[in-house]
DNA sequence: TGCATATTGTAACATATGTTACATTTTATC
DNA sequence: GATAAAATGTAACATATGTTACAATATGCA
């Protein structure tokens, strides 16, 4: 069970502690090879998956068959926390193997019992699903910006703070239409009419606030 | 505490049982008046907030002062639930009384003590945000679609699955709308052009896809 | 320095979506 | 069933963004 200290799940709670807990409640291991699909979109999430070794991915296949990777979970890591409850307990993603992996499969009914023995593995699990419910609620805001220049205006007066009006942009504009989601003269366009109505002033990499009030009212819409 | 029966983080539990766990933890209950505010944005989000009476609103504020509704939280229900735990705990909205409103708060400690004392509460609350969760994940997908005609293609394939070809909307226009943060009648006009275009058939609240091949089409651009 | 390449600015035009307004249909309530 | 309320269909018009193309800079490298 060493492989769980570390892991953001099991997170103070002692080595000992953990053996104890795994102990009473039943469990399973699993070896994957390279490439081999762990679980499958919309299997039913029944039980709790965590990378004991290697690296897992986790990828959307569109109804063409073609796959977009989402992201890779590394050990010591558990994998899609907040499907295994709620109203729609299923897979959002495929989980296949990056390398070969070790995996750990706890049930439901397990994780309660768990939650119940350890309070801070319950903390943890808490923590982890909530802190994803605000990460995302996070990038809803700023997706759900409908102009560019309010996310413009939202990266600045974000990236701002309270002190100073510049800003370094480190990012090209093609980057930064990329995280966007807009086209590059689309963005060239939105920050060249900011200038022109002398919201702020851009020089290279260097964007200067000239008027916070303006930037505001573009976040509005 | 006959309150708390209908309230999704009691389901399931009964009202004697109820009575004991709140026996057992501390816990307050305060009145409020019309538009008093019962929370600040950016408060430390120590205690879990039920509306025992009346109803909530939560509104943000921007950054030049205005404030915006976000949602309003009817009796019998928690407030904020995933901001008691996770790295932010922190509310992201002012929580202002509607109406003349009764509020429970019970702190954080209390919360973690009555998970252990009821299993039921326990899978009640990770139930919730989890399937905040889920909701957000969602949303995103959807609003990462560019075209209105990819959102609807990418929501009538995924409840689609693999066998049969109509779904039931539950959902109103305007709800759906919302959900992919586009405007009503744009809404009602692509799938109107879709009709047209014989990629699907709508009766009511009922969906046929007609073409398959053409939907993903869509869900490419 | 000179050259090649990448980045940025700009323009004309096409298109998707928003906005507003109103007619029509459906649904709920008495 | 009658009525009001809600949801939906539709149209004309305004606007933001995408697309394409090209010129003007900036940047990196030999």
């Amino acid at each position: 069970m060493e492989e769980l200290v570390g892991n953001p799940l099991f997170k103070g709670i002692h080595p000992k502690k953990i053996e104890e807990i795994f102990s009473k409640v039943f469990y399973q291991e699993k070896v994957y090879e390279i490439e081999e699909i762990i679980a499958h979109s919309d299997d039913d999430c029944e039980n709790l998956l965590i990378v004991m070794e290697g690296i897992v991915r986790g990828e959307m296949i569109d109804f063409s068959g073609k796959t977009i990777k989402i992201e890779d979970i590394p050990a010591p890591n558990p994998v899609a926390t907040a499907f295994l409850f709620g109203q729609r307990r299923k897979l959002p993603v495929n989980i296949v193997a990056n390398t070969k992996v070790r995996m750990m499969r706890i049930p439901r009914d397990s994780v309660i019992k768990m939650f119940q023995m350890n309070s801070y593995f319950l903390e943890n699990y808490l923590n982890m699903i909530s802190s994803r419910a605000q990460f995302l609620s996070m990038k809803i805001k700023f997706l759900s910006f409908k102009t560019i220049k309010g996310k413009i205006a939202q990266l600045l007066l974000d990236s701002l703070g309270s002190g100073g009006d510049t800003i370094i942009l480190n990012r090209s504009q093609q980057s930064l239409a990329d995280l966007f989601g807009v086209a590059r003269p689309s963005l060239a366009r939105a920050m060249g009419e900011m200038v022109r109505d002398k919201l702020i002033r851009v020089e290279r990499k260097e964007v200067k606030v000239l008027n916070r009030k303006g930037l505001n009212q573009l976040m509005q819409a």
